[in-house]
DNA sequence: CCCTGATTCGC
DNA sequence: GCGAATCAGG
């Protein structure tokens, strides 16, 4: 898969965004995550508004290959800033959402992968059951995208299904 | 355990 | 340039 104009684009555009790597390589298709950071930070790109704001590291022995072991700490200007983060208080403003405002809200703040329109007749033991819309209505269809053996769902879908919790850290 | 991005390095 | 492997952290 190469990285035509347009993905790259694509690429830029998701990432500045905010969305994970993961979900970006999702998007694009054919590629890892791992592609998209490597990309990422090819095109110099790495530092979006921010959420992970990972001190520089230097590790790494390549592959049981020779044990580098560069143990150059010494000259750390060390500057005690006094970072008065806010440790604000847990009380967000939580906007009321009235249920009944919008009502066809599109399933989750999270990007789903290619979203298949497989019927429910299309179904097999190997496709992601999430549902896709309003059961009742007509377009009702489902993600149908290679389910993984824990479960009925996709990687995507069982995560947006089951773990709210790990990714509701960062601030959409 | 899940995830995130960051880095290195063989290709 | 590319991305898997790895690392470091939440």
């Amino acid at each position: 898969m190469n990285w035509t104009d347009e993905r790259v684009e694509l690429l830029r555009k998701l990432w500045s965004e905010g969305l994970s790597a993961s979900q970006i390589a999702a998007q694009l298709g054919g590629v890892s995550r791992n592609a998209v950071i490597g990309k990422v930070h090819r095109l110099k790109l790495s530092g979006r508004g921010r959420s992970t704001a990972t001190p520089a590291r230097q590790k790494k022995t390549a592959q049981g290959s020779s044990i580098q072991k560069s143990v150059s700490r010494a000259a750390t200007t060390q500057r005690h800033v006094t970072t008065s983060i806010g440790a604000t208080a847990l009380q967000a403003q939580f906007d009321a959402e009235p249920v009944a405002r919008h009502y066809i809200r599109p399933v989750e703040n999270v990007v789903v992968p290619i979203s298949r329109h497989l019927q429910l007749t299309d179904l097999t033991e190997r496709t992601c059951k999430w549902p896709n819309g309003d059961p009742l209505s007509e377009d009702f269809n489902f993600c149908g995208n290679e389910a993984a053996e824990t479960g009925p769902y996709c990687k995507y879908h069982a995560r947006v299904a089951f773990q709210p919790a790990s990714e509701r850290r960062r601030s959409r």
